[in-house]
DNA sequence: CTGTGTGCAAACTCTTTGCATAAGT
DNA sequence: ACTTATGCAAAGAGTTTGCACACAG
């Protein structure tokens, strides 16, 4: 667990990814990168926000979220569905994914290994590769479902 | 390429499937499955319906769509924005996916091999693994931009 | 003070739904 | 004839935008 500090080292942070450490900014880095890995959507984002007594209203949340993104603060997650989720680990990572209540797990980068990807076409050149493990409940076993 | 009476195999496609071969159903099938590996938005489809002069509304595609997956005749991707694609290859393969156009691209599963994948928690098992490589336009090399 | 950030609500995009009509068996 | 599918348009979810006010430097 991560002390109530890092607040200062949020204000830096912001700094050096040029942007202004207004309050609202500082409130949702405390929560984003304050306590380890993350995977939340705006919405989620926003709601903690407003537990944690903290005013601000969802399209600063939406705004803050992009900009973070931009700056390379965070990175959004590819799942599929409606909703955008953003990741505070920007580092070499991948995901579980538990379909049945769709919360993300990281993965780190050692335990995924590629043997081989295919050369991309001419011109081309990867940017990045995202794997993405979904897990299901296992199946009762040997009793009737 | 594939022959115009792939028609008459879809309609078998659709019975198969517990679907009723109806003309906007064959239709979007011979679309979908006529010729080779697609990938398409609901949107793209319903235009290509309409330049094929097959009366369908955006509705129904939707509708068509989400049936053809249930049935297991196409499959959703997982890229991260608005749009949901579906894929007309349901077997176990993985992606390019071109970030300037929004393109995908097939990557057989032999192609990319998983050397190791974390142990899922306790009662999880893995539904599926989705390998997205994500493809940008190379740099221009020793040329100025 | 000056300029950027924020809040609000309306706009927007993509997707789903309800109901009357049309098509399939 | 009976049932299921379709079309339309409106509703719904998630996200973005414009403008006036507030805050940071």
């Amino acid at each position: 667990m991560s002390g109530p500090d890092n607040k200062m080292d949020i204000a830096g942070l912001l700094k050096r990814a040029g942007l202004r450490p207004t309050r609202q900014r500082m409130a949702l880095g405390v929560l984003l990168f304050g306590d380890g890995d993350r995977h939340l959507t705006a919405e989620m984002l926003h709601m903690e926000a407003i537990q944690h007594q903290i005013p601000v209203s969802l399209a600063t949340v939406y705004n803050t979220l992009h900009q973070f993104t931009e700056a390379r603060l965070l990175r959004e997650v590819a799942i599929e569905g409606s909703k955008t989720y953003f990741d505070t680990n920007t580092s070499d990572h991948h995901h579980f994914y538990f379909e049945h209540n769709g919360v993300l797990m990281d993965i780190e980068s050692d335990m995924v290994s590629m043997m081989s990807v295919p050369e991309p076409p001419e011109g081309m050149e990867i940017s990045r590769v995202d794997v993405l493990v979904r897990l299901v409940a296992k199946r009762q076993g040997p009793q009737e479902g």
